[in-house]
RNA sequence: CGGGGUGUGGCGCAGUCCGGUAGCGCGCCUGCUUUGGGAGCAGGAGGUCCCGGGUUCGAAUCCCGGCGCCCCGACCA
């Protein structure tokens, strides 16, 4: 690593200590590009351990991948016309091939809707087609104004999820069915947990009809919508002529969903559990659960320490466990820790020349606490057990900071407030009107991050809408964004 | 596109006001000594000072014009 320094504090800059962790733990680097990165090596690794989990969740409810082309005729964007109003202003467009100039410009995608449904319309015939469930891992482009490192980049590593269904009930099925999956995997891998919900119109995907997401509070108190699903309804399939027949030959257009996350994850994964020395990664998602470094004097020492050290490393590594032996040579102990300790490697196992002759290790824990020493002896079922441990408390610290900075019932006073205090989640009394949500975003940058699922809401309900008054239509949960 | 900042070895910076031919810390390479929380010493490698003009005997430095990048905002997963 280039730096020693430690980083900027999360209270002195959020900003500046999260671009900083991510040069530190090498996760990702600017590209020559303007507004693209690289991912390096840690960095996607965590992606890739997301892309694993994630993809068994897929199969797991009957999804198969499959994979589309980066290029759109410019012509299939416009087919369905909130599609392309809500995504033409942010394509890359290629004019030009081979040294001519194209007949018709391709557009990048900046999502596949309108060629997979272009696609959809030759291979559904009948219902015996229906569902259809597929899924894509791919890169996408969308030429954002600003960009963050993996919050928002110009382009973007992530699946999405297309499907389509002979009823309206099980588009909206699946839709549900979808978010869930994502809730769990943001909970079970990522320890993140999230309000699940409605998106209001003003924040509704362009072409869908209904919009659900699933929205996580970051430590400085800002909300990020970490996974979204859509129930596209018909507008896609009446725009690209996805018809079947149904069981008494009728036709019909098909009911769609999509659904999608990003290497935005590996963002919000950062800004959840990270602290002041670097990235803490939950064990489910860490590249390595279990880093060893040896300790050594004397070159008999050395040899009786890296025979034991790699000892453990096999036996943990046979268990199923991802572990590394840290062995350079002339760098001395204490930089590891702080190498390791900035990628965020849940578990540190030190073994010295004391804990060969004892038949020990010292453990140290990434998320703080006393160094501990365990007998080798059991070593394998005790990792497993600190790393469940970990992970459920990961997800309880992130679980009671989220509490900790939300806040139910507000009035419209206490709401400024709390806005112009630092924020947090507010949950309050919504009329359902564009106006109110317009103004509050006008004057505090807060919006409606979801109309939240029936866990999440107060009881009893907020009766009258926070800001104007007038009769609550539904709770929402209120939060300045990335 | 507005506002702010910044471009000098891999990284972070000083030098710029007041022109004289580039330096510091970290990192890197070699060797020796080290190694239980960021090692020490010695020797070394590495720079068109963002680009293009101009002024000058001479420009990292002064003048003019570009460009890049970062941060804050508008747009957005």
């Amino acid at each position: 690593m280039a730096d020693t320094k430690a980083l900027t504090t999360r209270a002195a800059d959020f900003s500046a200590w999260y671009n900083e962790l991510i040069a530190r733990a090498e996760l990702a680097d600017y590209s020559p590009v303007r507004g693209c990165m690289v991912i390096r090596p840690n960095g996607y690794a965590i992606w890739e351990q997301m892309q694993r989990a994630l993809d068994q969740m897929f199969k797991d409810t009957g999804h198969q991948n499959a994979y589309f082309p980066l290029f759109i005729p410019q012509s299939f964007l416009s087919r369905e016309a909130e599609h392309v109003e809500g995504f033409a202003p942010e394509t890359a467009v290629v004019t030009h091939g081979g040294g001519k100039e194209l007949e018709e410009p391709l557009v990048v995608r900046p999502t596949s809707e309108t060629i997979i449904y272009a696609m959809y319309a030759k291979w559904i015939q009948s219902y015996r087609d229906l569902p259809l469930l597929i899924n894509q891992w791919a890169n996408v482009v969308r030429w954002e104004l600003r960009t963050r490192l993996f919050l928002r980049t110009t382009e973007f590593l992530w699946q999405e999820g297309h499907t389509a269904h002979a009823t309206e009930a099980e588009a909206e099925e699946e839709t549900r069915r979808m978010l869930g999956v994502y809730r769990t995997f943001m909970d079970q891998w990522m320890a993140m947990p999230v309000v699940t919900g409605r998106k209001t119109d003003s924040e509704r995907f362009a072409g869908a009809l209904r919009t659900y997401s699933c929205e996580a509070l970051m430590q400085d108190n800002k909300a990020l919508q970490a996974g979204t699903s859509h129930n596209l309804g018909q507008n896609f399939s009446r725009a690209f002529e996805v018809t079947f027949q149904t069981a008494n030959g009728e036709l019909d257009h098909v009911w769609n969903t999509s659904w999608g996350v990003s290497t935005r994850l590996v963002g919000a994964l950062i800004m959840t559990h990270g602290d002041d020395a670097g990235l803490v990664c939950p064990p489910r998602l860490a590249q390595y659960q279990v880093v060893i470094v040896p300790i050594y004097r004397t070159d008999s020492e050395r040899g009786a320490v890296l025979e034991a050290a790699d000892r453990v490393r096999k036996e943990l590594v046979a268990a199923g466990v991802r572990v590394h032996l840290d062995a350079r040579e002339g760098m001395k102990p204490g930089a590891k820790y702080y190498e390791w300790e900035g990628r965020g490697v849940p578990l540190r196992l030190e073994i010295g020349p004391r804990d060969v002759a004892a038949g020990a290790v010292v453990l140290a824990r990434r998320t703080g606490g006393k160094k501990e020493t365990l007998p080798m002896e059991g070593l394998v079922p005790r990792m497993f057990q600190e790393m469940e441990r970990m992970q459920t408390d990961l997800l309880e610290a992130a679980r009671a900071r989220r509490e900790a900075n939300s806040i139910r019932g507000a009035t419209k006073q206490l709401f400024l407030d709390y806005m112009e205090a630092g924020g947090g989640f507010v949950y309050a009394g919504f009329c359902g009107s564009n106006d109110c949500e317009a103004q509050v975003k006008e004057q505090t940058k807060a919006t409606i991050r979801v109309l939240p699922d029936e866990e999440f809401r107060s009881v009893p309900a907020p009766a009258t809408c926070m800001w104007c008054g007038r009769p609550s239509v539904a709770e929402a949960v209120w939060a300045k964004a990335y």
